[in-house]
DNA sequence: TGAAATAAAGACCGTTCGGTCTATATTTGT
DNA sequence: ACAAATATAGACCGAACGGTCTTTATTTCA
């Protein structure tokens, strides 16, 4: 890993928290360069423009939700355990500390931006998929009654969620998240064999 | 209404569609300039700065939403027919043009702005009351089955339209959003008795 | 270790930002 | 209709914006 590459990770590791929270717009170039206290030189010695920035911001947190997503499925024994510890990434706040990407990038991009929303789109069925593979697998093994329509599961699934993460963050606190996350279990519990 | 009450007013809603689609942060004085076809003058004789611009705009925002959304409930024979026709609001694209302001403001206000944020937190209070009273009234009635609890039908129902509303503006079809209000239809028939 | 290659600093640029203020135009009440 | 009150235009302001470029510092590799 060159100098460079390094640095320029280090640039995103230190923005991207920053851009999630204070939006793309809301975020200046003097905020990077406080956050990563690097000069001008350095920033644009190793991105184009801030726009590249903010892609590549986001597609770091990202990644970074999906293995922390992926790994907590991994670790599920059956499709039940493996939707629980899914949903328990979301319950546990410090793992979702500064809020949701998917939610803060896709609104502020959605009317602006085609190419990040193009990224936020996969980023969206891409955790779909990751629901209704968990469904699939379950009913494949018999652990899951065949009335479960995947697609639909995993559809309302990530809808609610987001807006979960919405009021927990506008309410300031767990109690709407908790409860949504429950009537998830509770749902579901209905189609487990 | 004197002239300038009505330039005020003018000026909210011609800026609210704006900010709402841009953000408040990408929006600037030039683009609502531009937009109300005045000059700096004639914008800040009525408004103290940009921030209340944005403020007015989104109580404004709020306010023709809920007065749709209470239209559409009023007009509702039954619980049954209040709940249906208040989410035929949100399938109705047009209705919904430039997305939610609740889902736009929130995300962008909850890290920075703390009075927006709070004006956010009443308006989700009192669209999860609009749902819950719909409910409510309905078990009063003897319409809907004792066994459904309203604040959790409110706030899940509240939380999977907003994520609906993501998806759809990120996405750019209504697919998921229908799905997901039939599945919210479905589920409630289970309790109409 | 020293020379060539590369990375970062920071002065500098034009533009746009939000906001002020005075001069002019328009309402308003009589 | 006219005078007093009020509302708007737009020149102006300093600050901050995103971005460039040359100079200096640091890596890198022979």
């Amino acid at each position: 890993m060159s100098k460079a590459e390094r640095t320029r990770q280090f640039i995103i590791e230190a923005s991207a928290p920053l851009i999630n929270k204070k939006g793309m717009a809301g975020t200046s170039l003097s905020d990077i360069m406080e956050a990563t206290k690097l000069a001008k030189g350095g920033i644009y010695g190793n991105f184009e423009n801030k726009e590249e920035i903010c892609i590549e911001s986001f597609l770091y947190l990202r990644a970074q939700l999906a293995s922390k997503l992926d790994l907590a499925v991994s670790k599920g024994k059956s499709a039940r355990e493996k939707l629980f510890n899914l949903l328990d990434v979301y319950g546990n706040g410090n793992a979702m500390i500064e809020g949701c990407p998917i939610l803060n990038f896709g609104t502020e991009a959605d009317d602006t931006n085609p190419f990040m929303r193009e990224q936020v789109k996969k980023a969206i069925l891409s955790s779909q998929r990751r629901l209704s593979n968990i469904i699939e697998d379950g009913i494949q093994n018999k652990e899951l009654s065949q009335e479960i329509n995947s697609e639909h599961f995993s559809i309302n699934t990530f809808a609610i969620i987001e807006g979960g993460i919405l009021c927990r963050k506008v309410l300031g606190n767990d109690d709407q998240m908790n409860i949504i996350l429950n009537s998830i279990k509770n749902d579901f519990e209905r189609y487990v064999l």
